[in-house]
DNA sequence: TTAAAATAGTTTATAATGTAAACCAATTTA
DNA sequence: TAAATTGGTTTACATTATAAACTATTTTAA
């Protein structure tokens, strides 16, 4: 796409975005803060965040808060590195 | 989506956005051009250039150069404003 | 004490979307 | 005059996004 350089499709998915936005100031962060941040539906997010898992761009923890199921995701390199180069081109649409 | 607006899905679109990129800099393009600018298939162009005009973003001119068929394609106020909004709101998601 | 509501998710079904392949019609080239 | 090119459109398919339905546990209320 010449100037265009392609966007990471995994990217380029609002609530995808949103989560690797949020992920990437604060470096940890549990389902339920990213949901409501995000405002999206419990199921959505889990969707969305298995997806960013299988690539490699998030990893989450399983755990338990006292006796309730905690998820905990943070971003990785890999991750960051793909978000800023989805950012730089992207930049090229928009400028 | 609190600080995260949703993001206009006609736009939030590669190739579309690629489209309203050209458009909005140049004010009329033939088909041919925005095909080699993008590197997109005519198919794939020929339909988001569709969804674009039935959303009132470009307006679609069909004409003849010499005796081949010629499309002209230019950005509305609306397709302006919806492009500066969409750029707008996803600020938020990458800065 | 037990039924109802809330929490914290996952799985699944469906609709929407993006894309290339196939196609059409005319024109140019060999 | 057959083959290739131009300038597209239509259609079929695979991928995606999303909400709805579901599971499992825990807390609250009657």
């Amino acid at each position: 796409m010449s100037v265009f350089k392609p966007l990471d499709p995994l990217l380029h998915s609002q609530l995808r975005l949103a989560v690797m936005s949020l992920l990437i100031s604060v470096e940890e962060a549990e389902f339920t803060f990213l949901k409501e941040k995000t405002e999206a539906t419990a199921g959505n997010l889990s969707v969305q965040l298995d997806k960013l898992e299988k690539a490699g761009y998030i990893g989450i923890e399983k755990s338990f808060k006292g006796k309730r199921p905690l998820t905990t995701c943070r971003i990785t390199q890999a991750g960051v590195k793909a978000f800023e180069e989805y950012v730089e081109n992207l930049r090229n649409y928009i400028e």
